[in-house]
DNA sequence: CTTGACATACGACGACCGTCGTAGTATCGT
DNA sequence: ACGATACTACGACGGTCGTCGTATGTCAAG
């Protein structure tokens, strides 16, 4: 009864890597998983079975996914949603590198990749609606 | 002749924290980053004098950061600005976790910690300085 | 019943990370 | 001149990360 089973840890690299496949395909067996994965990878980098295997293992005992066992083939399901996780990754690194300006990380965010007028405007919208909820 | 030298890693967590210290002191020993560093933290949490001091040279072999050896006391200095660093840092974020979606890692970064009205006007502010460079 | 295809489990390994202790060396104050 | 003080250098260690090979189990087709 150590930790909450509220929490996840962050994400590693590879991890995060993972997660991402599983956000777009659901719930997924290995095999699912490693395929997506290495289909948008060069051959270079392309991984074995079993390190994803274990690696999602891994992720299971750290909470960072579910496993369903019904099915020979064990069925991976990410425990927190795209967006949740997405929400803690951008706060990490507000706090880390930013020191909790949210300015500065948007300043960063559109520095780092020109984003279109179109993106730019769907920001604006953002924004307004945040002012609502500040209201 | 394999890396350019204009290229930097990026930084751990640890390395993180010290590059904070450096933007915020400029060049400094390691005494210095050291002081900084413990005032900012718990006693539960300070690090050893040595500790800096090797993660220090650490950096500097990685060209995280610049070293002045003319003084005893050795003259630290990060080699990237705060300003580069960020953006490097929330362009890898953008890309890892987000899809390249600007408009997501805003979403996050405003949802992760709510931003008063004010800074939100700074913001819009900025969306607009942007929008003027895309044109 | 055997064999091949397909699963999971798990140990091991090299790399890196953060941490510290210890040794060696220069400098200063008295 | 010499002991205390202030530095740097460096090895080592426990932990994590990402990777993979190998062992083992299951199941269906022939």
């Amino acid at each position: 009864m150590a930790d909450k089973p509220t929490e996840s840890p962050r994400p590693t690299d590879a991890e995060l890597e993972i997660l991402t496949v599983l956000w777009s395909l659901g719930p997924a067996t290995v095999r699912d998983v490693h395929e997506t994965l290495n289909r948008r990878k060069t051959v270079q980098e392309s991984t074995q079975y079993t390190t994803v295997l274990k690696q999602l293992q891994i992720m299971a005992e750290k909470g960072l996914v579910r496993r369903n066992e019904k099915q020979r083939a064990h069925v991976y399901e990410a425990r927190r949603s795209r967006e949740w996780t997405q929400k803690q990754l951008a706060g990490d690194l507000l706090e880390r590198a930013f020191g909790g300006s949210a300015r500065s990380l948007v300043m960063g965010a559109l520095s780092a990749r020109k984003a279109s007028r179109a993106e730019l405007a769907e920001i604006r919208k953002l924004i307004d609606e945040f002012e609502k909820g500040t209201k």
